[in-house]
DNA sequence: TATCGTAAAGTGAGATCACAGTTTTATGGG
DNA sequence: CCCATAAAACTGTGATCTCACTTTACGATA
């Protein structure tokens, strides 16, 4: 477990504090867009002192940013020794999430197909085709990156900063899990069949097009999601 | 200023500290109840120091759940001096909250109507009884009160942990203008129509017309808080 | 009287320490 | 070889202190 803990916190490195702002809040930031990227596993531990270690401050930056992820649903604290782990979803959990996302992102899509002008309406395909360059390589860090810039990039041009915030705690309860659905050699492909019609709905204006794409994506992962889940969870149960 | 915070706080008043649950975790939920419950007003600031001694504790467990409650968008940080206030509401911001507590609530109102038993639904009439009652005597204590409770009863039916904590966060934004808003007397009457239009709704196993009754709650509701917003950014300004 | 400057009080941020648990590891006896 | 037991290591929690900065208050001066 030690090692398969340093292999995650490798890929953050020494926190280089930059002033003008607190250190809180870029730790915060920093193992926030980690735990949407996936860099963290379900159920994995994060230690106060360990991370303050790594990231080259005291705890007390440290658990402030850990207890605001643990606000928004991104770390939970797990024993009697309340350590802060990522949480391991539920079924019931992630039906939940997907419902709150179909409502939320697909409300979003709809809001921001009238403000999409063309430099944003490229940027967006460019991240399309990126992520469908990233699926025929099988290149997973890179379509989970990709994928995450596709959305982020159609709901933030809503201009809807709260709505924003909303649908990132979804991406953030849901992260770790992405990372493990994404094997599933079948969800590259039916992933970007929905990726493809919301960019052609985009480019048609088509407002329920792109809100129909929109929640198809989003039911789709999570049905691939749901499926690795259950192998998850017995491994859950042999290790306990 | 000094006496208007003081009169805040005076609710809430030392915190018997609960063994069996860290300092923490007690502040962040009485406070975040405060918040929702509009205890505070917008624009009002919150000492460390200050709500440590009126709470009985050091800064350390203050200083992390008041983090929490800003995670929240339940407080914000705001000059020079990094000082934690309750927010002051943009139009924006206000029409966007409006529209993800529709997509939200309607769809938990939704989802909860089918598995609303007999005895859940005697709670939520009552709740709304005493909801009436309030709005004819103009108890607006009261009147927020129970108003949280019909609604919270109906969302919490559905079984959806991660959608009543999201919907509860739309509250803890708005909390502290509706309050204001309540002064309005019509609203108290609009209001109650839609109230009781929800609770026909309920009894009769409608799920669309639950749905839209809720909708037309949330909508009458964010145009009486858009027009007391008005009056309060002028004072803002006045006092700037 | 108005204004500028200085001092005092107040603010959050972060480091450090002590403490009470739990978990893990080592150790010794069977 | 296995199990029980003790000790060591690790966990979060909370209090305290220093620091840098901002805001406020006060008084001297023009």
């Amino acid at each position: 477990m030690h090692n398969a803990e340093r292999d995650s916190w490798s890929r953050l490195g020494p926190l280089a504090l930059i002033e003008g702002s607190t250190a809180q809040a870029q730790i915060y930031a920093r193992l926030r867009e980690a735990i949407i990227s996936g860099y963290f596993r379900p159920g994995e531990e994060i230690s106060l002192r360990r991370a303050a270690a790594v990231l080259g401050t005291s705890v007390t930056p440290v658990r402030e940013a850990l207890r605001q992820l643990e606000s928004d649903g991104g770390l939970e604290v797990f024993g009697g020794n309340r350590v802060l782990r990522v949480p391991i979803l539920t079924q019931t959990q992630l039906v939940d999430i997907r419902d709150i996302r179909i409502q939320l992102e697909g409300f979003a899509a709809a809001q921001a197909i009238h403000a999409i002008g063309a430099p944003q309406l490229r940027l967006i395909s460019n991240a399309c085709a990126i992520m469908q360059r990233a699926a025929d390589t099988g290149d997973a860090d890179l379509y989970l990156e990709s994928n995450w810039r596709f959305h982020s990039l159609i709901y933030r041009a809503a201009g809807r900063a709260v709505l924003m915030n909303t649908i990132e705690g979804m991406w953030l309860r849901v992260g770790p899990l992405i990372r493990q659905a994404v094997t599933a050699p079948l969800h590259f492909q039916r992933s970007m069949a929905s990726h493809r019609a919301a960019e052609q709905a985009l480019h048609t204006g088509d407002a329920s097009a792109l809100q129909a794409a929109i929640i198809c994506d989003i039911s789709e992962a999570a049905s691939d999601l749901g499926q690795s889940m259950q192998g998850l969870e017995e491994k859950e149960i042999s290790v306990a």
